[in-house]
DNA sequence: CCAAAAGTGTTGTGGTTACACCCATGA
DNA sequence: TCATGGGTGTAACCACAACACTTTTGG
């Protein structure tokens, strides 16, 4: 089997990971080497995929495991984005359950810290623009997918749900509209069971049927939330 | 400024090249060295851009320059997709007008050859995937933005549009509730002109105005043929 | 009993779908 | 005058948007 030699570009991997709690989005920060942040993210490693060398970054920078994780876009136009070599980076994006994490606020013991996207620091290399971008993913993928339901704990009431929207989207939500809508895809299972939030009435508590999903998806059926 | 030691991953770009006429989608094949078929592309140089590199090879293996080009997704988890070394791929896709292509059937002087998307042979390496997922995307893009117009000549009648929709989404349109659709978006000038295909009546030409595009898209308009 | 959050129906409207005949030309 | 392809209008239906009060709990 020929060999080809080695090569001067170096291949990265960075993502952005976002999370959700008390009606506030969340950016997954680290540090880089001289104090500025940046994205999660590293070099590949010889003889590894480009996804195993996402979710090992993941694990060795911040310590986490995502709940989505899809491929964003490649960057790798501008030569010079890092001055020490010539790096194409493949960027990818995900979304982790608050409920999945250990400090969803702060920076913990790997000195990674979470960024509500309202208060966004300038950021290490072009992340700046990854970030944009990832951002502009999700918030048109929250409109044609349900992945509303990753960033929520597994039982969840309707309210929290149509927050999540609002906050995200950035715009108010009908609440009568919105929770026929969801509803009528007949994703959404009772769980019987129901939480008091302090006064008020309390909620009936939902939890997302993905094996439902699947099979609605599989028949052609289109989940959209306008 | 640190350097950093060479990788023996190598980067490549591939591209998805598509173009139309008389009803029918056809993609860009070149052959390997092998003899086997496979998408149009290449490894990435030293100090070359991706979007270079692959214009750079699009030109070198078949003499072309697209009308449209989009990055689809990276390909890298399969550590010995390419049995020569570890390659991740940037893959492509595009489109080229018919009329911006010498031979838009049979293979030119560049070996590359334009063959019907329902007629393709397999195709090397994961080139299979690739082209399945990147007319995915033509599929899909052709819905919701204006990208047909760059499959037909600059001038065009009514029949040339609505035909290339039935052909590439596989599906019959109708002409009447079409032709309201599309001229409802305001993005059609009429050349003034007609031309008679044989016999039946002449068909009024419309040339796509892109500027009106860019200018409604601006302002929050949003393409779309179901 | 008051404050707070959850839950619930109806009506108007705009966009999509479905559908069949006349028009202009070449042979 | 006939064959061929181009061009046109209307009615039914459905999904979405707009909109405000009642219910259940904790304090």
């Amino acid at each position: 089997m020929p060999q080809l030699p080695p090569s001067a570009i170096r291949i990265a991997v960075d993502a952005a990971v976002f999370t959700y709690a008390a009606r506030t989005l969340r950016l997954l920060l680290v540090q880089t080497s001289d104090g500025r942040r940046a994205l999660p993210g590293g070099f590949v490693r010889d003889g590894e995929g480009l996804l195993a060398a996402v979710e090992r970054e993941l694990d060795e920078e911040a310590g986490i495991t995502v709940d989505y994780l899809e491929q964003l876009r490649t960057y790798g136009d501008d030569v010079a984005r890092d001055p020490r070599a010539q790096v194409i980076t493949v960027a990818y994006w995900a979304v982790v359950k608050s409920t999945n994490v250990q400090s969803a606020t702060g920076s913990d013991a790997h000195g990674a810290e979470w960024c509500p996207l309202t208060d966004l620091p300038g950021l290490a290399y072009d992340h700046d623009m990854i970030a944009a971008d990832a951002l502009t993913r999700l918030k048109a993928k929250l409109t044609y997918q349900p992945i509303g339901f990753d960033l929520l704990p597994d039982v969840f009431g309707f309210s929290e749900l149509e927050q999540l929207y609002e906050t995200i989207l950035e715009r108010p939500i009908d609440r009568r509209n919105f929770r026929r809508k969801v509803l009528s895809f007949g994703v959404l299972m009772e769980t019987g069971e129901t939480r008091s939030e302090g006064a008020g009435r309390p909620a009936t508590l939902y939890r997302f049927n993905e094996a439902r999903y699947r099979e609605l998806e599989r028949d052609g059926f289109y989940f959209e939330i306008k």
